[in-house]
DNA sequence: CGTGAGTTTGACCAGTTGGTCAAATCCCGT
DNA sequence: ACGGGATTTGACCAACTGGTCAAACTCACG
């Protein structure tokens, strides 16, 4: 393990190569899935020596996840209360679409994670996050009460937002086999943005 | 390995126990982070005794995925052209919930192939769903133009309606950790009626 | 240069995993 | 109750996996 000194040239280096190929590893086999050998190698480096970089397995993961999540909320918090309501829900959309698309990597890591019940990241769930959407929907609500935006359940409004944008990364193997030549990215901004401009426009 | 002459009782009562242990490990352990000694302890049998009754962990899965293949195009495939465009649409819509409700472990473990690069399910998707989902496009895309429903990128739009809808199973820990006491099954139909009535009725 | 810290690796280990096999046991029809 | 096929299991194996370690090598710096 290297010292904690500020790190050399060469610590600085393997260990960005060590996360990028652990992305690349953990997010199309899961944690389980992957072995410390496959990620080594994708790295260039032996296994030995990456566990020289990180103490385990695990400890890679681990760092990976700390820093997908401290990016992965950013849109949402920057949902603006003082903005003009259905703007910021769209440009909301948008900004989740375009990370499905920039960082579709991330997203599957993230996905696969939650699709085997979350034991590596319950308590992020319940806590952070889960204080985020509690702010975030009260402020969907007023923006509902005061006749912005049309009704509808906050959290579900949240949740389907989620699930339309990132499913272009969770689920690309299958849209893009079915799409065939076109580029569902091409399309996805203009479905999404008619779609909730027509949920959430309110009726005069 | 049992012989293909008719079941005996007990072949019966063993396969389908192994089949149902197999579909709780695999869709919450992916299928390499499970091992057959989880998926016999869970059916109550020994290893070398599952063995017995599948030639390997992959056959069971395979099995598996056959099986949950067959039925789970069955909604996409009642989209009925004769029927009342909107109403088959938002009737999909709830059929496909309510096997998210019911099947959640079906669609996790479709969910976990997917996201994984669907290594297994290539042909599939690119065979048989293909084909189904270019028949119900065009079906989408003739009622738009008769003017029956607003109109959408028809592939698009069934995208959009599986991601909401298994959404509520795949994601299952994170949406039941974000609603606390409120079952989300509660809302989801009204939520998804709701916006698929705002977005695909005609504008008069 | 040379020297010591930083880096890399081959060999190794213990635990796990998918799968095999022969022997033991169970179950059913006669 | 008994014979033979169906079922079950303990013991075992080879491959793989996460991780260790001491020895070797490399690099920055005086």
């Amino acid at each position: 393990m290297p010292k904690d000194r500020s790190p050399t040239r060469i610590q600085k280096k393997n260990r960005a190569a060590i996360l990028e190929a652990a992305l690349d590893v953990f997010s199309t086999h899961g944690f389980r899935g992957s072995t410390v050998d496959q990620i080594a190698k994708a790295a260039g480096l032996s296994k030995p020596n990456l566990l020289y970089y990180f103490p385990s397995k695990e400890a890679i993961f681990n760092e990976l996840m700390a820093e997908l999540l401290g990016t992965w909320l950013d849109p949402l918090r920057a949902l603006d209360p003082e903005g003009e309501p259905l703007e910021e829900i769209l440009a909301y959309v948008q900004r989740k679409l375009q990370m499905s698309r920039d960082f579709p990597r991330e997203s599957r890591l993230y996905a696969n994670e939650i699709v085997q019940g979350a034991p590596r990241l319950h308590e992020v769930i319940a806590g952070d996050l889960s204080d985020l959407v509690e702010e975030k929907a009260q402020l969907l609500q007023s923006w509902m009460d005061a006749g912005k935006i049309n009704r509808a359940h906050p959290k579900h409004l949240l949740f389907s937002i989620w699930s339309l944008t990132q499913h272009y990364a969770d689920f690309d193997v299958q849209v893009r086999t079915l799409m065939g030549e076109e580029d569902p990215f091409d399309a996805a901004p203009e479905y999404l943005e008619t779609l909730y401009r027509r949920m959430l426009t309110p009726k005069g």
